[in-house]
RNA sequence: GCCGCGGUGGUGGAAUGGUAUACACGAAGGACUUAAAAUCCUUUGCCUUCGGGCUUGCGGGUUCGAGUCCCGCCCGCGGUACCA
């Protein structure tokens, strides 16, 4: 027998695949069953893969294989979410174009993809900064633009002083740039959106038939933040002006002693009387230097400034004042609302600092303020005495309010002011009129000559002769194009679409070829996009299907999140500390399918595990048990031991990669090689089996011996084995027997043994025995197979 | 605060309401070896007067039987937050 020695068998083996097109498939349609197996794509970092990306990528690997063997059509394929900030920030420190280090860390990518014997159809791969691909990004804002969800609009923005661009508002994680850190500012400008509002509730409702992590549903749910309420209009003392607000608990309303607007609001200057103006202004002055994180911050201490007018309250017809404070916000509801100080915590803190009026109108003096709970009403005109929920609808409509839905969600802001990314195809003429450059004229390139130092302005304002686009020719008049690139998060919210039809250069996605794969059967990647790219791929899935260029309208049944690998001291992998596994390294040493036993065995798969460096040995062991069980191949026939063993593997593994289960897929591989290892002789099927059952876990070594013990074709390709459940009844079957919940014996009976008879049988075993003399028998369970109990009267 | 997830040996973890601690790491002892590595074997939750007793974050409950189900807490992780 020849050692087992990874490093000649596993690129061996990666060869062979390639040659044969082995993982390949077409859209061809078919009468198989079909399996979409997907991971998020990578950005192709400078960094290479370290093992924590691995688990994503072995897990939806081993699926891809185990559907495969089951006989499915499986389409597996691997992409580059290729723009980016840091292939632009390298460009501006060392002066290499982005297209040039992207394609070299893309060739690094696929290079460690190889080597851990992932089987994805390379012939599908995407890059969503080559032309071919972005011509169809550019397409679909095209599509949005025609179908007036793409729109331009002056307001306040998210602004990465560091990064020197807008982001979306789901790209502001605790006031802070998700992908820098820095802090973020709010900038008034002119940008571009995608109206995602629009589906606000399809985007929560569909959730429900999702497949998904109920940590990213409500997630989901929370971002889009539906809530339900009214609209309620208070006029101005001494004007014509009205301010609307937007309240949840209009119940309230004979509560309300005050408004507040934000500082923001458009009616803020004609509210203000002459007196109040200077204090007025320089309180918004001050807001406006505040940080959106320093905003945000909820237990400092309320601020705000009275402007000098009164509301009527419509309900009491009372005069009450408007304030302006900035702990309303300009971008919810209506940007104003009224407050009701006893019943709402910020009201409350807001009415004590200021000394205003606090009226109850909810609940008796034993209630301590505020009470933000709904009850009974009290002090409210003739809807004293009722429910609060019931009597809401009255009161609203009683004082010609509307019930309104207001979501929390924002539009999705697309532009940025950078390079690397798809330019928008969009030209203005001189008066600033938009201008879509018409489909036949996609891709709109990127220039390669470009000034990266960044101005806080897309490098493309720089690209002077790229810019000027002239529609009808020469004669026509010239118009300039838009500078700013589409968010990276566009290109990656339909590029699963994409993946059967890649090279298409007629039309983005192909409906014979959709119809074939979709939906998504498994989708795995990290938690980290639930409210970014699983929102907007979601989104633009509704658009596509509303437009029934789409069958069907939820791109992704079934998804799994990896959880995090840690480093070895239980941190966060990272550079700066210094524990960082390089996977290059591990399958050097132990080689690529003890690299993927390995990270499967560690634990449940969604959940964060520190990496073991001693670990991995346990699965290189095993490995090796596996590879001399070759030696025990033998025998003719295989023994009911055997055949228990192997039927019962069959069973567990197939239920556990089905459910992702790799953990105990592994332990189950395991064992049955501890028990196989302990016999004399093997059967060559029985041994062929184990090879198939690993084979999704640790393709190479399976590969290696199939080929040894002289079976024929690819054990990767083989027929997924089954197993019959005759062979996992025993003939006899040990009994625990309790008293009083406590075990006290152990008893063997024949596994047909009727419930008298495990009783009898119990009876006759002499400590059970000692423990019933003389005691009186309460009840008596017997579980079939499993267990006998006694309950004793004492 | 709100939402979601979790708490089991020295470590990673296993367990359709049915013998808690599978599988693996580590550790200890032994075999082989001149020696070491590798490999193989044994032991390995805690306490014990060696009869047994205790043990799944804490306190109750349901049940013949609870890591698992119910109620009330504590702790950790993740998300989110002046959202009216």
């Amino acid at each position: 027998m020849k050692n087992y020695d990874h490093r000649e068998i596993e690129s061996a083996w990666q060869k062979r695949w390639d040659d044969a097109h082995l993982f390949e498939v077409d859209n061809t349609p078919s009468t198989r069953e079909k399996a979409y197996i997907l991971d998020m794509f990578p950005y192709p970092s400078g960094a290479g893969l370290h093992v924590g990306h691995l688990l994503n990528y072995t897990g939806s690997d081993i699926l891809a294989r185990f559907e495969r063997m089951r006989g499915k059509d499986v389409l597996h394929p691997m992409g580059w979410d290729a723009f980016g900030l840091p292939a632009e920030n390298y460009a501006v420190k060392t002066n290499v174009h982005p297209a040039i280090s992207t394609e070299k860390n893309t060739l690094e990518y696929k290079r460690q993809f190889k080597q851990v014997g992932t089987s994805y159809d390379w012939t599908k791969e995407i890059n969503t900064s080559s032309p071919e691909y972005y011509r169809w990004t550019q397409w679909c804002f095209a599509f949005l633009y025609k179908k007036g969800l793409a729109y331009r609009k002056d307001g306040l923005v998210n602004w990465c002083p560091k990064d020197q661009t807008v982001l979306a508002n789901e790209q502001v994680v605790g006031g802070k740039c998700d992908r820098c850190g820095s802090e973020v500012v709010q900038r008034s400008l002119r940008q571009w959106y995608f109206k995602i509002t629009d589906y606000a509730d399809r985007l929560i409702a569909d959730l429900d038939d999702l497949d998904w992590p109920e940590k990213i549903k409500s997630m989901q749910r929370n971002w889009i933040g539906r809530s339900e309420g009214a609209a309620l209009w208070f006029a101005i003392d001494g004007s014509e002006e009205k301010v609307e607000v937007f309240t949840t608990r209009a119940d309230t309303l004979f509560g309300a002693t005050y408004l507040v607007v934000a500082p923001e609001h458009p009616l803020v200057t004609i509210l203000t009387s002459d007196i109040q103006e200077a204090a007025v202004a320089a309180y918004i002055e001050e807001t406006s230097r505040k940080t959106e994180l320093e905003r945000t911050f909820t237990d400092r201490e309320k601020t705000g400034v009275f402007t000098g007018a009164y509301a009527i309250n419509p309900a009491t017809g009372e005069k009450i004042p408007v304030w302006v404070a900035d702990y309303v916000l300009s971008n919810y509801g209506t940007g104003a609302i009224m407050a009701v100080p006893a019943h709402d915590e910020r009201d409350y803190a807001f009415a004590q600092k200021f000394n205003l009026p606090i009226v109850r109108v909810l609940g008796d003096d034993s209630d301590e303020l505020p009470l933000t709970s709904k009850g009974v009403l009290s002090n409210s005109g003739v809807y004293t005495g009722k429910d609060s929920e019931a009597a809401m609808k009255d009161i609203v409509a009683s004082v010609g309010g509307e019930r309104r839905v207001t979501y929390r969600i924002r539009d999705w802001l697309v532009s940025r002011q950078r390079f690397w990314g798809a330019p928008i195809p969009i030209a203005y003429d001189e008066e600033g009129a938009e201008y879509l450059v018409p489909d036949s004229e996609l891709p709109i390139t990127l220039p390669m000559n470009v000034d990266f130092s960044p101005t806080g302005k897309s490098p493309l304002v720089s690209a002077l002769e790229w810019k000027q686009y002239r529609p009808d020719g020469e004669n026509g008049p010239t118009l300039t194009r838009e500078t700013d690139t589409l968010d990276g998060f566009v290109c990656s919210s339909w590029y699963f679409l994409r993946f059967p039809t890649p090279h298409d250069d007629t039309q983005p996605f192909d409906q014979t070829a959709l119809k074939k794969w979709f939906p998504v059967d498994t989708y795995i990647g990290g938690a980290e996009h639930a409210v970014m790219h699983l929102l907007y791929a979601r989104f633009l899935t509704k658009v596509f299907f509303d437009a029934k260029l789409v069958p069907f309208h939820e791109p992704f049944k079934t998804l799994k999140n990896q959880g995090m690998i840690l480093g070895p001291d239980h941190n966060k992998m990272s550079k700066s500390k210094g524990n960082v596994i390089n996977p290059d390294d591990v399958i050097a040493e132990f080689g690529a399918d003890s690299l993927r036993a390995y990270e499967m065995f560690m634990g449940p798969f969604d959940q964060e595990k520190p990496w073991n460096t001693t670990g991995i040995v346990g699965v290189r062991r095993f490995m090796e048990k596996v590879w001399k069980l070759q030696e025990k191949v033998g025998s003719t026939k295989a023994g009911p031991d055997e055949l228990r063993a192997i039927h019962f593997a069959t069973k567990k593994v197939t239920e556990d990669i089905q459910g992702c289960r790799f953990n105990t897929a592994v332990s189950t591989l395991m064992e049955l090689v501890n028990t196989l290892s302990q016999q004399e002789t093997i059967q060559k099927d029985t041994f062929a089996t184990l090879l198939k059952l690993l084979s999704p876990i640790a393709p190479h070594i399976t590969e290696e011996l199939w080929s040894l013990i002289g079976q024929d074709g690819f054990c990767s390709v083989a027929a997924w084995p089954t197993y019959d459940e005759a062979y996992l009844v025993v003939s006899e079957v040990s009994y625990p027997v309790q008293i009083n919940g406590k075990v006290r014996a152990n008893i063997t009976v024949s596994s047909t043994a009727t419930e008298d008879e495990v009783r009898a049988a119990a009876e006759a075993n002499p400590t059970i025995q000692s423990y019933l003399k003389d005691q009186e028998i309460r009840k008596v369970v017997v579980i079939p197979g499993k267990i006998i109990s006694y309950a004793l009267n004492s």
